[in-house]
DNA sequence: CGTTATTTTAAACAAGCGTTTGAATTAGGG
DNA sequence: CCCTAATTCAAACGCTTGTTTAAAATAACG
């Protein structure tokens, strides 16, 4: 495996797990058995090399999601918030053959990236992969046309706001849940928790 | 002022803006005009004050929150998810009266909190004001008896996500918005937008 | 006033950080 | 094989971090 590859396989663990400024390059380095100065030789420096974390996983992901929201628009004229979402769910779920873990890991980065470095990374997605969120507002727009682009703006805010803190959290959460209710908790059964919420949420009643 | 005070003050602010690892202590004392070393000698470690900002904020909400959400339960059998949520705003809005951008500081810093540092002040939170959390399942349980208690429990934290994530980036957000869509929008407007959306997550039907 | 306790101060500490350097090693192409 | 380019390596750089020290200044009190 290459010194490059086993970098970015090192990084993006433990990112998620202690978020971005929580983890030092001499942590990654020991952890991929690699010399300390090979992030800064191929990467460039720290900064760099989260973004290429995280955008393996976005170019894995991004194509994947659009072609799902892009063809549920074709196929129903009116899909239901709870379709939109779901469209989600496999894309999501095919990072888990891209790589052991990969879904959480991946959603666990994308909270630590709203958070830390004050949003340089919320910035980064944005401009880097407009696609997807384009396509979301639009597939959202066909579920739920009465919504304003205004009230639209918050309640995407608010989904991805419980996704990526329930995600971000998510190994904890799912420790307490397995011990107080002794079920097998996964993270697809997570997603399909958070499902019917996020629906009901953005679906909820407009008070003005 | 004294110097105790001055260095909760400065510290808050810069915890709410830039997280708990992110601000340092030469941040703090220079901000608050106070020596390096006044930190260590009033509070110990940054840990401790890490503490201290945060208790200073949770002795004030929680007896006010703790006690409307008492009475609500008092006074109707059977309330409201939006009830039980807005029981949350006065509490939360009385803040600003005890200090200048207080509801949203607060906000921000329990989002910092629930990320940096590997949870440490969500186990500081739950262990040290467990009646918050109490009241809370209990007046959500008797708006909601059918849920069952893992379900009441994933949905409490999606709708934790929701809140503290919106909040942890509010003041960006707020100015998004601001310039999209030409309108004034403070942090009271942000809690009444997610307070429907949360209540009908929370509300959501169950899939099973 | 004088003495004791409390608080403030400047300076230094050891440790960790991201990054750079220049030599040693390995790989590739003529 | 040889020369060149690419990669690895140990070491050090300069800087920032939280914390500690001991002296100086201030406050409290009999």
């Amino acid at each position: 495996m290459s010194t490059k590859t086993k970098i970015l396989d090192a990084a993006e663990v433990l990112f998620a797990d202690k978020g971005f400024n929580g983890t030092s390059l001499r942590e990654i380095t020991s952890q991929a058995e690699v010399n300390l100065a090979a992030v800064n030789y191929h990467f460039g420096s720290k900064k760099e090399l989260i973004k290429a974390v995280m955008s393996r996983y976005m170019n894995e992901l991004s194509p994947r999601l659009e072609s799902a929201l892009h063809a549920l628009c074709l196929e129903e004229v009116h899909p239901t918030l709870v379709e939109v979402f779901s469209a989600f769910l496999d894309p999501l779920l095919h990072l888990n053959s891209f790589k052991d873990n990969g879904t959480s890991t991946f959603l666990q980065l994308l909270g630590r990236g709203f958070t830390d470095n004050q949003g340089f990374l919320r910035w980064f997605l944005t401009t880097q992969y407009p696609g997807v969120f384009t396509n979301f507002t639009q597939a959202v727009q066909k579920a739920y046309p009465e919504l304003s682009k205004e009230e639209m703006f918050w309640r995407l805010h608010f989904t991805m706001g419980t996704i990526v803190f329930t995600m971000s959290s998510s190994d904890a959460l799912i420790d307490i849940a397995q011990n107080d209710f002794d079920r097998q908790v996964d993270i697809a059964g997570v997603i399909k928790q958070v499902i019917p919420y996020v629906a009901a949420g953005v679906a909820a009643p407009i008070i003005r």
